[in-house]
DNA sequence: GGATGTGAACGACTTCACAGCG
DNA sequence: CGCTGTGAAGTCGTTCACATCC
């Protein structure tokens, strides 16, 4: 009786919606183009693009379809026009006003980070539950408490939410974030974390890494990746 | 010219090597076993173990079977041997002297992180290019000239190193690394590493983190994983 | 010739569904 | 019964190969 969903409701139809491992691409080939256009390069062939990154020149080309017809036959890709085009897909051709919430070391790494800023992700606010760090400034950026954030989150309209708090805080930081009107989180904590399906969650899971190494460096097979 | 990488056709009648999603999965497995185990739970089920971590049933005992039969139908799975079952196969059921090249705050960050040391993996020496770093202590590790590599690895015995230096710095220092006889890098830097097939590497690009998140706040579709 | 865009083949991963054991 | 292990079916992503255009 479990069995009443039939129709495959919603858009089947759907030219071009890039798939995770293609955004990911995406993001690779975006900081490429960006140094090749740097250095002067203005034209680049899906070889070109693939070729430092491990990719191959036909997983190239599908990635770029998605973006639509870009390219010349014969010719290649405009690097400024792949550059706009691809930015416009991950939606970074605009301003993401970011918060962080967890002022420890990886916050400070973070923060840190050139290149976050370059892609339009600004941090725009900072909160910690230690009294010893709340009213303190890092980059410019004052350190708020916890209970602030409706009223941080209100005033600076940020969008993202970057969590590297301990384990334990994690679930209940993340709720409150999406109370104060945040509709993605960065996690770096090992926590599953249980929230709304509209609210978008990356994790970055460190140990997880660390292990698929560990098994990769016992294993005798093959290699490199993302 | 470039062209030489043939492919490498070598075993295909493999009986059970976990693709690199399902050893991902197990590591969230482990980390939750772990839980269980301490609360006092000894038997899980397929369902048990998945539902916390967004998996289906099915996808537990697909990932599981790579351990060999381990379940008892009717009952379920063992905490005990599963752990040791996972441990074994992610080859986290040694140690892992472990070294880091960058002392900024990523790599305190990582220091500090505990779980790394709960899984084998031991930070054993530390090294950086800034003479002001260089003699420093971090938490009981002594800063290392990048010239020790060489005489620190070969009396340390570290077989994995973090990179957690400036761009630029990357292909250089990972070089430096596997001349001194590490196998695997786990690169928090941009840069696509160049390395011998035989040095395994994984990649944590933070900026494509934050670019899929952006994407996926932007467009409205399904949400939540890793 | 050089390089794109794309259907078709291929392969990898996931879900289904069910036999079989405790 | 509950729950595992697993072939079969299905889905998703990558590679091939080629028509097409500069």
């Amino acid at each position: 009786m479990s069995k009443n969903d039939e129709a495959p409701p919603a858009d089947l139809l759907n030219p071009a919606k890039p798939s995770r491992a293609t955004v990911g691409r995406l993001s690779l080939y975006l900081r490429r183009l960006e140094l090749l256009h740097r250095e002067g390069v203005a034209k680049v062939s899906s070889r070109l693009l693939g070729e430092a990154l491990g990719v191959s020149d036909a997983q190239v080309r599908k990635d770029l379809a998605h973006l639509g017809a870009l390219g010349h036959p014969g010719i290649g890709y405009a690097a400024p026009d792949l550059i706009a085009a691809i930015r416009g897909v991950l939606g970074i051709d605009r301003d993401w006003p970011t918060v962080l919430v967890g002022v420890g070391h990886l916050a400070r790494a973070l923060l840190r980070y050139r290149g976050f800023a370059e892609r339009g992700f600004r941090f725009v606010a900072l909160f910690d539950s230690d009294p010893e760090k709340i009213g303190q400034t890092l980059d410019g950026l004052l350190v708020h408490p916890l209970e602030a954030m409706p009223a941080v989150l209100a005033e600076t309209h940020a969008e993202l939410g970057v969590l590297t708090v301990p384990l334990e805080a994690a679930q209940g930081v993340a709720e409150a974030l999406v109370a104060a009107g945040v509709r993605g989180v960065l996690n770096f904590t090992p926590q599953v974390l249980r929230l709304p399906p509209s609210v978008r969650v990356v994790a970055v899971d460190l140990t997880v890494q660390l292990e698929q190494l560990a098994f990769l460096v016992g294993e005798p097979t093959a290699s490199v990746d993302e």
